[in-house]
RNA sequence: GUGGCCAUAGCUCAAUCGGCAGAGCAUCGGAUUGUGGCUCCGAAGGUCGCGGGUUCGAACCCCGCUGGCCACCCCA
């Protein structure tokens, strides 16, 4: 056994995968392109507090889950690995003065999060999301444009039956009295409650909602609906956000006990689902709106919302679903040579044809034509340019490696030959 | 953080009752010295996850640790 492998948690991604997430990254890019969120990038630490304020101090994220960085000294300032996008890409937003941009201002962030949670199929302590974030508009069709977004991702991804899950969790002016309600409503048959379960109550009973406990699944029917509590303009708005969405055909199922799990999260709440998979593991993204964050984090008010996307479930999902995702290109044309030991033309062969743009290996291996051969046919290259007594005039032996025919060709003429070739002609 | 299942070659897995660690794939080499994916031959590759214990003897039984998976918790 090595003696040392990649920590807990985490792992390598070998470059048999690496097409297929490199697709994937591609897919977010050119849709953020296309829906005018601009990248950002952030630093993968920040200050604890920007994650302790901005998630909330009392979550599992902050209380369980964070990477914290042991400071070097006894004044030095607190660092943690970012568990999530949003609370970083605010801390930007109020540092660079966004709020003197034409606002929204529409961000997107790809790359790694780290969370010190227990390792389990498709939830790692390193793992990859994509974040979008628009900042500085309260209305409601934004909601609907990025909700839209995330389906299209999926879509594009080869997931055509990801569906959402939608529900508005209120805002600090209603919420409080739809929880006391709730807490009213949990106090009344408190025996009925399993221990684990009542000490959840006291901390945070809007987590009842959505448990799997039979007991309180039973229970819950009876339970206050948060979407008959919410105050005018928040059920307003999530009327709007609904309207918005069936204008643009977009089906959205209602999920009232859909709580999510950052304190930041105002009115709007979704996950995505595939279809059947609606497990609590299973979650392939999410988001909300945060209209209370920017000020939280030292910026004026401002009203905000996003999602992010767990791209290694995406991949999972797309095993799973038996998506064709892309593979490992191999190089055009292979160079070998009937010397085993010409190893220097093969090389300068090689490197004339890449500094014309074509992806072209060279064998450079000391081993007989055979199995030079051999390799580059395994490998999958279309072609193979013979290095032989030819090339005393100039000229190379271009096999076709899968008709399995060849002819002479001059050195000068591969360039254009290739290129026109690998244009699929 | 709680509970359960598991760990043998790079990968997938065998190894009878506790009695000399194996196969397939992959890698490298050879099959009369300029032609491939097939075939044949061969080589290399092991701290049986790690550390203790029981035993004449442990891959196998017991304990601890590490790691993976699963169910919770929670999230993506």
């Amino acid at each position: 056994m090595p003696p040392y492998r990649a920590p807990r948690g985490t792992r390598d991604l070998l470059p048999a995968e690496r097409p297929a997430w490199r697709a994937l990254a591609d897919i977010a890019r050119s849709l953020s392109d296309a829906y005018g969120y601009r990248e950002i990038e952030t630093p993968l630490f920040e200050q604890v507090d920007v994650f302790e304020r901005g998630v909330g101090a009392v979550t599992d994220i902050i209380e369980k889950e964070l990477f914290r960085i042991a400071p070097r000294t006894e004044d030095a300032e607190v660092w943690a690995l970012r568990p999530e996008g949003t609370a970083g890409i605010v801390r930007a937003y109020v540092q660079h003065g966004m709020q003197t941009w034409p606002q929204p201002v529409r961000l997107m962030l790809l790359g790694p999060m780290f969370r010190y949670d227990r390792p389990q199929a498709g939830r790692y302590r390193q793992f990859w999301q994509w974040d979008i974030e628009a900042i500085g508009d309260a209305g409601p069709a934004i909601d609907a444009e990025i909700i839209e977004l995330g389906l299209r991702f999926y879509r594009e991804a080869g997931l055509e039956d990801v569906e959402v899950h939608l529900n508005s969790i209120g805002d600090p002016g209603c919420r409080p009295a739809y929880i006391e309600a709730l807490g009213a409503f949990y106090a009344k048959r408190l025996d009925e409650l399993p221990p684990h379960e009542r000490e959840r109550l006291a901390t945070n009973p809007l987590r009842l909602l959505d448990s799997k406990d039979p007991a309180l699944v039973r229970i819950n029917v009876d339970a206050p609906v948060i979407t008959e509590h919410l105050c005018d303009a928040c059920a307003d708005h999530f009327a709007e956000v609904k309207d918005h969405l069936d204008a643009l055909g977009v089906e959205h199922r209602p999920e009232t006990g859909l709580v999510r799990g950052l304190d930041y999260y105002t009115r709007t709440a979704f996950e995505y689902y595939r279809r059947g998979r609606e497990g609590q593991q299973q979650a392939l993204g999410g988001g909300g709106r945060y209209d209370g964050l920017v000020e939280l984090l030292g910026g004026k008010h401002t009203p905000g919302i996003g999602f992010a996307l767990g791209l290694d479930r995406v991949i999972l999902t797309q095993q799973d679903a038996g998506v064709e995702v892309p593979s490992v290109r191999p190089p055009i044309a292979v160079v070998v040579g009937a010397d085993p030991g010409g190893t220097a033309e093969r090389l300068r062969v090689a490197t004339d044809l890449r500094a014309e743009g074509l992806p072209v290996r060279a064998d450079l291996a000391i081993r007989k034509l055979g199995r030079q051969l051999e390799a580059a046919a395994r490998e999958g290259s279309r072609f193979a340019i013979i290095l032989g007594d030819e090339l005393s005039e100039g000229n190379v032996q271009l096999r076709d490696l899968e008709a399995a025919s060849q002819k002479v060709v001059a050195i000068d003429d591969l360039p254009a030959l290739l290129l026109r070739k690998s244009q699929g002609s």
